[in-house]
DNA sequence: TCACTTGTTGAAACTCAGTGTCACTCGATA
DNA sequence: TATCGAGTGACACTGAGTTTCAACAAGTGA
């Protein structure tokens, strides 16, 4: 075992093990090896943190935690409120570049905590979808949208997520705004509109004149 | 050790390792068990499955070759053959309602294997991701289109086998037909119904009367 | 028939992640 | 001072997964 004092001043034992994992390799580091590298017992290392692949997620704990008290309170209309939430986990990584490309980083190399990043990201679909299922209206298919919605923010949020992480210096916020706004849009293409301008759609065969159609949209304008 | 014969004459190993671990657990299950239930050496038990979580989900290395393939070669639009995909998969399970069924009990009591199905069934999203990326228009948000659809599909696919899974006796097919297309609609509201009718979507004031209406669509349509 | 390859299998030893147990410490409270 | 509880470390133990090596086919060519 080698004794190493990796900087520990800075409290953050995940970036620490991320470090340690991105020099020596992530096969290896004994657990023994992170241990030391963050000035904890082997015993306190599993307790604190699960395993050795959690700790390079430790930070989704709390901000999930934070998402669902967000989404709690929020006084968004429901697809809303996960947009936001979305945009609060981006905004996490976003303040943490550092630590958050040197992750990505070392995800690339290792297929086991790309494994790991997929379980941890879908705590966050599964809390939007029980949020959604709870607060959408109870219309027939409530509970598709919130699981299908709930999924494709996830989506949308880790695919620009990654553009961001291979060039930091862009800022991606507004394409993901403006993604999860396009994605509300098409989930919600009436209601959310419905209350400042009414919509028509009028489906009508293109063999037939402009009069004839006309004149069947009257009528349905009754 | 206990030696054990089960039934190994289906050469179903996955089937025989689900009931074992059903019959004594997950955890109490050792691999070397395991080895003696599919009459396999432990040596060539990790050989062919990789691990003991693996073989619960053996079926899905050949289902996602034939999702591969069956994408290649559809004649179908993009979104309509990532469907079609989806139901090919939803059959594959319905097909096998013993062990599918037996399977979702197992997952219930078993958070490593839930886990490891994640990653499993993200393996199709990939697919289907990869697949829109190439096929679809190169719009620009051609990108994000296909993300967010696939997991959709994939979200909207897991929900429905999960129902069927609870109650096995219901076809639910034609619901996971209807919400697949629902999606399509969502994320493709104009292109795919083109070919056959045409779509008109006048935007208006609710309080403007009906020939003011009328006439803007008239000249829109001129 | 005999080498020689190539691919599959089993046996066995080894590493190390993760668990469980127990004793210790420290701070708070009675 | 005694006690209680929570957090910690030391240590032993289990078992998954890897690696190595030998045995054994089943071709293949001479």
């Amino acid at each position: 075992m080698i004794t190493e004092t990796v900087d520990v001043s800075t409290n953050d034992p995940m970036a620490a093990a991320i470090e340690v994992f991105t020099r020596r390799g992530y096969d290896a580091t004994t657990v023994d090896d992170l241990a030391d590298a963050v000035a904890l017992s082997r015993s306190t290392f599993f307790r604190r943190f699960g395993s050795k692949e959690e700790v390079v997620f430790a930070d989704h704990d709390l901000l999930l935690d934070q998402v669902e008290t967000y989404l709690a309170t929020s006084p968004l209309p429901p697809l809303e409120a996960v947009c936001a939430a979305g945009r609060l986990v981006f905004d996490h990584h976003v303040d943490r570049r550092e630590v958050s490309v040197a992750r990505f980083a070392l995800l690339h190399d290792v297929p086991a905590l790309r494994d790991r990043e997929l379980i941890t990201s879908h705590r966050y679909e599964r809390a939007f979808t029980r949020y959604l299922r709870a607060s959408l209206a109870a219309t027939a298919d409530r509970e598709y949208v919130s699981v299908a919605f709930s999924s494709a923010a996830v989506a949308l949020h880790n695919a620009i997520l990654r553009r961001w992480l291979l060039a930091p210096a862009a800022d991606l916020a507004p394409e993901l705004r403006a993604q999860l706004r396009a994605l509300v849009r098409a989930f919600a293409p009436t209601r959310d509109q419905r209350r400042r301008e009414g919509v028509l759609v009028a489906v009508f065969d293109p063999e037939a004149d402009r009069e004839t159609i006309l004149e069947s949209i009257r009528q349905s304008l009754g």
